[in-house]
DNA sequence: CCCACTCCGATTGTCGACAATCTAGGCGAA
DNA sequence: TTCGCCTAGATTGTCGACAATCGGAGTGGG
């Protein structure tokens, strides 16, 4: 599981993780304001360690902080999603590129039974997109692992790029993209297994690519809908 | 300039920039330990701000921070420098794609005078590098901006990226690559005036590899001499 | 001689309280 | 009525002190 658990560090570690589920989650509302005390009441703890956990989620882009005026939950609009979308494009292209050469069989593989696993779960419940969501973000993250560049990992891995799991939260309820997605990862598979880089950059561009297509139509629907 | 100046805001800010000038012009070597109550007394604030540079710069990765064990500044060694250089190369690739459609003619120009202002302080002072770096640094952070991807501008920029600017710091005091590099970025900006996003890519992309090939060599000669 | 254990100093993690700053609402004058 | 000012409340920024934890010196046993 890429949720990573409550975690014995800290508690502004503890604060940060618990905030930063909440809010891509949805639980906290975007561009809603963070109270450090009432926050710091909830989680039982002072606010020195809970301002410090702002700091940290500040730096994941999660929220946004305004000296002497506190900090807000990040708003997603289309432009910021357009944005992240076009340089996930490059960085996982990349990462798929030098996985091809620095990934062992052993790990392909298992990237390999990964699928089988979304594939079985998918034909199980068709309705639960949010345990695919989370699968497609492992699988992703298992290339970043191969590309053996931790540079890339920090920046597509759980720690920094949070953001990601966000939108995805937030787009993931209607997606009913799980069977083209599926097959696309299943290409790149393979192309990895010809240990084809240049093959396997195009072919997870391309997936990006479609998926924010996919999900920019589905935007320009909300706001039809909201609108009306 | 691109140095931030010492800046209005909280305390915190205030130390993060200090502490981050610091470690990258290496006033604070590599892994040394930083100590909490002692920085904050040296920097006339209590340890509670103090405290949050320390997340705020870890999210910069430019310390690494154990629980229970303090921060140390992150070490720059071959590997984590190469891991940079290829993720840069992808991403200022793609921000010099970007911005031969987006940036407007005036930036260009702009452009183009900031390395006439650059060819000349070369000719006018061939050892004084250090200038040089920071306006090459802005040469790259100009472009990234004309990408008009948010994002981009964040990882490249000064924020996010203080890592660059550490290890440029670091191999800049021989570096005579000057000149080469200069007719290089004159070749991109040829390629952006042309409107040529995927020749603008390729050349960034190649300068930028040059570069850490420039850098690595010169690792290479600093080992031989430290083992000798 | 080497290893493990213990205790102590130093350092980090945490809390509560105080000062500085911003925001909202009421009040008075044009 | 409307604009601007001014006070009051709430919220953030900061500090000092206490508790928890870690690293290392010193000691005793094998």
């Amino acid at each position: 599981m890429l949720i990573q658990v409550p975690e014995q560090g800290t508690l502004a570690d503890v604060a940060a993780h618990r905030l930063a589920h909440s809010i891509v989650t949805g639980e906290l509302a975007q561009g809603q304001k963070l109270n450090e005390a009432e926050l710091a009441e909830r989680f039982g703890m002072g606010r020195g360690p809970l301002r410090e956990a702002l700091r940290h989620l500040e730096g994941m882009r999660l929220v946004k902080r305004i000296p002497n005026a506190g900090a807000r939950v990040v708003v997603l609009d289309r432009k910021t999603l357009s944005d992240i979308y076009g340089v996930r494009e490059a960085l996982e292209g990349m990462a798929c590129r030098l996985a091809a050469t620095q990934m062992t069989d052993e790990e392909i593989a298992k990237l390999s039974k990964l699928l089988d696993n979304h594939e079985e779960q998918i034909k199980k419940v068709g309705g639960k997109v949010y345990s695919q969501s989370e699968g497609d973000l492992d699988f992703h993250f298992q290339i970043a692992r191969g590309s053996r560049n931790q540079m890339l990992m920090d920046m597509l891995g759980s720690e920094q790029y949070q953001l990601l799991r966000m939108c995805r939260y937030r787009t993931s309820r209607k997606a009913a993209r799980t069977k083209p997605a599926l097959q696309q990862h299943r290409q790149i598979v393979a192309a990895l297994e010809q240990r084809d880089g240049e093959l396997a950059e195009l072919l997870m561009r391309r997936h990006i690519h479609g998926a924010w297509k996919s999900i920019s139509e589905m935007i320009d629907k909300e706001e039809e809908e909201s609108a009306a």
